[in-house]
DNA sequence: GCCAACGTTGGC
DNA sequence: GCCAACGTTGGC
């Protein structure tokens, strides 16, 4: 099993929005740059793990984990003459672009915003930390992975019912 | 909004 | 195949 980070900017589509998806998947489609498709398409595996990274946010920030559930198949986008990524280029019997299917795991609360992962030794040859890094799909190392993994710190119970406390905060 | 760092395009 | 011009990404 291999560790990636996925970019996305939250104001095109967020960790939440991925949350709030049906079955909180969704295929990754869009991508245009070479060596981001050959990752989809050649090394990308089921099972694998993503980090959900948020760009061009305030501060750019980890946002939350998720999980490879489909692996590379043809990117729909690039055959719709109404979409922003359409390719007239692209032949549907051997398509230019894939896409995968992502699975939201769970948010990384608070996120891990850019300043503090800099400030992490073991990131320091992270490939998102490089300057004028801008490939929107990364292979991450298994002791970055787990460097991120300790910062992220544990899961959230999910939602259970307060027990000896009273109901007086809403949540948001 | 600025601009550095890339990637792509297209003339030659 | 070179490379200048142009477009995009994304932190700041």
């Amino acid at each position: 099993m291999a560790y990636w980070l996925f970019k996305s900017e939250p104001d095109c589509f967020s960790f939440a929005d991925l949350q709030a998806a049906p079955e909180s998947t969704t295929g990754w489609d869009g991508v245009r740059n070479y060596q981001a498709r050959n990752y989809l398409r050649d090394s990308i595996k089921q099972g694998d793990e993503v980090l959900f990274y948020h760009s061009n946010a305030d501060p750019p920030a980890i946002a939350g984990i998720a999980r490879v559930v489909r692996e590379a198949h043809p990117d729909p986008t690039a055959f719709d003459p109404s979409d922003d990524h359409y390719d007239p280029k692209s032949d549907s019997d051997a398509p230019t672009w894939v896409q995968v299917s992502i699975q939201a795991i769970r948010p990384i609360e608070p996120p891990l915003g850019l300043p503090r992962l800099r400030e992490i030794p073991e990131l320091a040859g992270m490939e998102l930390l490089r300057k004028g890094s801008r490939l929107s799909i990364q292979p991450v190392s298994p002791a970055e992975w787990s460097a991120i993994m300790k910062l992220a710190g544990p899961a959230k119970p999910k939602q259970s019912k307060p027990r000896s406390k009273p109901r007086t905060e809403r949540s948001k």
